[in-house]
RNA sequence: GCGGAGAUGGCGGAAUUGGCAGACGCACUAGCUUGAGGUGCUAGCGGGAGCAAUCUCGUGGGGGUUCAAGUCCCCCUCUCCGCACCA
């Protein structure tokens, strides 16, 4: 017989033809009234080429937007571009081009890519946010922060990044370098720079990850976000230097332990410690910061320097020597620390180092206070030698002793953060420009809302040196003051590209509006996202951006959800080669090559297949290989045995319900070749491969709505496969027009291509995206008949076949005297027999 | 140090509520197909003993609960990820 061949290039390139012209196919349909679905992948930098490792983010998403359409959900399924960037103006430094002609060559390429992989988007709602229109709505964004005070400029120490030739946001800095350059070093610089108070939703952030999103978004980006965001509950309390009007006021989490401070401590670059010291005092000062800058985060060793004076202990009177000392950090906290080595283990270190006392003032609830210094610091425990407090457990005595501090005023509770402003402005050219004129009388004016949006100049140098190339672009900056009309500058910062990033979602949902950044109904139909997937990468990043970001919009009353995303799911990476793909490796696999190699179909297919989709997955050319196998197999089976199933116009689908096992046995003249023999042979395994069709689609069901184990649904496929290649010869032509069109159907979300043309070769017509889920039949589903085990104190001795839902007496009479189980009871007791119906028997004996 | 996730054959991984450990795939071995190579098809494949039926050990290590533990409880080891002189 001759073979018909899986020829993957020829199925991908006719479906993609066909679709290529017919740009309404997975369009959302914005009047319907049927369940919304609003699937999102991160929307990808416009690199120029497509990954496997994106390809593997964007199969997952694709997978559940093609399911969801078949349950019958108006599905979302949107995707764009991230288009502002460094890596665009350096790219345009290097090719001499400018960086919108370069990020849109890149954009055409990689929109190409996706169409060729076939995921289902709805272009027809492409956002690119280096378009004027979608700089307008940033910067019209920037002045409702403005006048809500969410947006403030100051001058700051702030992360310089010497290759990006600009700064950097906190978020941006991992292990002390550049998150774009893993090896470079960030200086800090002190700049006038703006900022958005993401501190003032700090509280909210921190408590919605509670109350809104734990159990729907991934516990390790939750605990990520909980530690950038830091809340840490305390005290502040002031000390007066002696003989100065100057106090430092410091803060503490453990206020319990004050009676037990004997120095304090502050940041070499706090102000008080500035003007108390002598030359030679700031001169170290000025040394440890230095050291501080070059050597960068990690091990420092402790540094610190006497200021020469004393400060007084609100509580017990005490005087105590003020330090400045190198571990101390200006931006956390007061920047001043009370040291109470007796019960710190840092504070101990820095004691001992300088002959400071130690004064123990925590024991123990069971045990006494330690007499000598010591290396174990106890945690909460009994207060003594604390005067008026001593005696009390810990936390009674922080109450008291904020109340007291607030009594007389030199003190308070107090919560600090530790996740700091949004600085948001970039000394770049390829971003959106902030809409703001600094005039020389009126002083800072922003932009009136009918001159946005502000857009970029074209004739501009680029150097990529630090000064924004603006600077030089005179026709750009010389304006005239919109309060007095007078000339004035305009700003020449450009904005973060994560504040693009922030809200690209809701401009989804209406991509062309004109006079809003979208239509405040159209998002409450949609929103929250139901699901948001994308790397883990992002988890105190953009996903904390557009937390906040969607928040200040709620405040705003343009939208009214609180959270973003309901769902979010972190995908794992794809490894090649023991490593994470990289081109620093070598071992980048583009879309490209893999489409070439295997098919879209393949490469997609294995992807979900080689590991669970939250966990890293190795690329193997081998195990592609195996998906690509597996495909050739469908596809033989489905063309070779299509003409069999008779299929004609108006035959009824699987939707209309499957058949009783007693329609199938019916006549059938086609499948009645053969003598009687051969007929119940055929009954039986048309049955089985029922059977099996319909515990498969209870299976790849139940995978996508409750776990996304895509690997097992496929595994789940595959053995359907192989029992339909078992029982091939004996399968009636009526047999398999109800087992073919649903295995299509369910290949549909993970290998569209291949399903579309099936769908076609079994005399359908698609797109197999719209056609209904599979239902499947618990009936059909079910065994004939139950294998019990048979145990005899926990040992599998035996099996035997019994009727489904055989009552537990009689189980446990056939146990007993069954053959298998005979030499494991004899001269033994009998003392238990524990019988779990339709699984199995356990005898347990002595 | 703090927080999170993990540890199952040669490999990736199954085992959904405590009930046959190793589904499915890769690699490997054999047979058939083929002029040959490849493809395709069929079968075998955790360790040990045995010609075999079969027996026995086995889910990082140690204890426990249970008729029954990869799964539940306690202790330990190791791996990965995030944060880190955060007061």
């Amino acid at each position: 017989m001759a073979e018909t061949v899986y020829d993957h290039k020829q199925v991908e390139l006719k479906w993609f033809e066909r679709w290529k012209n017919d740009p309404d196919l997975y369009k959302a349909d914005p009047e319907s009234t049927r369940p919304k679905y609003y699937v999102l992948e991160m929307l990808p930098y416009p690199s120029g080429s497509l990954h496997i490792g994106h390809v593997r983010n964007y199969a997952i998403g694709d997978a559940l937007a093609r399911y969801k359409w078949m349950q019958g959900f108006n599905v979302l399924h949107p995707m764009g571009w991230d288009a502002f960037g460094l890596p665009a103006e350096n790219a345009a430094i290097q090719r001499g081009r400018h960086p919108r002609e370069w990020t849109l060559s890149n954009i055409a390429e990689m929109k190409r890519q996706h169409l060729r992989m076939g995921f289902s988007y709805d272009w027809d709602r492409e956002v690119t946010t280096c378009e004027p229109e979608y700089y307008r709505w940033n910067q019209w964004f920037f002045l409702k922060m403005l006048e809500r005070g969410l947006a403030y400029r100051k001058k700051a120490l702030l992360n310089w990044c010497p290759l990006c030739a600009t700064v950097l946001a906190n978020e941006q800095v991992i292990d002390g370098c550049c998150w774009r350059h893993e090896t470079t070093p960030v200086e800090q610089r002190a700049l006038t720079q703006w900022f958005w108070k993401i501190t003032a939703y700090a509280d909210e952030l921190l408590r919605d990850i509670t109350d809104r999103l734990e159990g729907h978004w991934p516990d390790r980006v939750l605990s990520m976000q909980r530690n950038w965001i830091g809340r840490s509950e305390g005290s502040e309390v002031d000390f007066k230097i002696e003989g100065s009007a100057e106090t430092i006021r410091v803060f503490t989490t453990r206020v319990d332990t004050i009676y037990g401070a004997t120095c304090v401590i502050l940041a070499p670059e706090h102000p008080v410690a500035q003007k108390l010291m002598d030359e030679a005092g700031r001169a170290r000062a000025r040394q440890m910061i230095d050291a501080r800058a070059a050597k960068g985060p990690g091990d420092i060793e402790k540094d610190g320097h006497f200021t020469g004076h004393y400060a007084i202990n609100p509580y017990s009177g005490g005087r105590v020597p003020v330090w400045i000392g190198n571990f101390v950090l200006m931006d956390y906290g007061t920047g001043a620390i009370m040291a109470v080595p007796a019960h710190d283990e840092r504070d101990f270190d820095f004691c001992t180092t300088y002959g400071i006392p130690i004064r123990p003032v925590i024991r123990p609830v069971d045990g006494p206070l330690a007499e000598k210094p010591q290396a174990a610091f106890p945690d909460d425990g009994i207060v003594e030698n604390s005067g008026e407090f001593s005696g009390l457990p810990s936390a009674e005595a922080r109450r008291r002793m904020n109340g007291l501090a607030e009594e007389k005023g030199f003190g308070k509770a107090a919560i600090t953060y530790r996740i700091k402003d949004w600085g948001i402005s970039r000394q770049r050219y390829w971003g959106t420009p902030i809409p703001v004129i600094h005039c020389p009388a009126c002083g800072m004016v922003p932009v009136p809302e009918s001159d946005l949006p502000v857009i970029l100049p074209t004739d501009v140098k680029l150097t990529g040196t630090g000064a924004s190339p603006l600077l030089e672009v005179e026709s750009f900056m010389n304006v005239k003051c919109p309060h007095c009309g007078e000339p004035a500058r305009r700003e020449s910062d450009t904005m973060d590209t994560f504040v693009d990033s922030s809200w690209y979602f809701y401009r989804y949902c209406d991509p062309k509006n004109s006079t809003a950044p979208f239509d405040s109904k159209k998002i409450a139909y949609w929103f929250p996202i139901d699901q948001y997937i994308g790397g883990v990468e992002h988890a105190i990043l953009h996903l904390i951006y557009s937390r906040f970001f969607t928040k200040v919009m709620r405040d705003l009353g343009l939208i009214t959800n609180a959270e973003p995303a309901a769902r979010l799911f972190t995908q794992g990476m794809v490894i090649k080669d023991g490593a994470k793909m990289s081109k620093n490796k070598g071992n980048v696999v583009s879309a490209e090559e893999m489409i070439d190699r295997f098919g879209a179909d393949t490469g997609r297919l294995f992807e979900l297949f080689a590991a669970p989709p939250e966990k890293d997955m190795d690329w193997t050319d081998a195990g592609a290989e195996g998906a690509y196998r597996f495909l050739g197999r469908v596809f033989r089976f489905v063309t070779r045995n299509a003409d069999r199933t008779g299929s004609r116009p108006g035959n009824p689908q699987a939707r209309t319900g499957p058949p009783r096992p007693a329609e199938l046995s019916g006549t059938n003249e086609d499948s009645a070749e053969a003598g009687s023999v051969v007929r119940a042979d055929s009954i039986n395994a048309g049955r089985k491969a029922l059977r099996k069709l319909h515990q498969t689609i209870r299976r790849v069901t139940e995978d996508f709505n409750h776990r996304w184990h895509f690997n097992t649904s496929i595994a789940g496929l595959m053995e359907l496969v192989n029992e339909l290649y078992a029982q091939e010869d004996k399968l009636s032509g009526e047999a398999l027009a109800q087992i073919l069109p649903p295995l299509v159907l369910l290949l549909g979300p993970f290998a569209p291509y291949v399903a579309e043309e099936l769908w076609e070769q079994l005399g359908r017509t698609g797109p197999v995206f719209r056609q209904p889920w599979p239902i499947y039949d618990e009936e059909l589903a079910k065994e004939d008949a139950a294998e019990i085990v048979l145990q005899v104190n926990g040992k599998v001795r035996g099996r035997i076949l019994v009727p489904l839902g055989s009552p537990k007496e009689g189980l446990e009479r056939t146990a007993l005297t069954d053959p298998s189980t005979q030499p494991f009871l004899a001269g033994k007791q009998v003392v238990k027999v524990i019988v779990v119906p339709d699984k199995l028997v356990n005898i347990v004996v002595r």
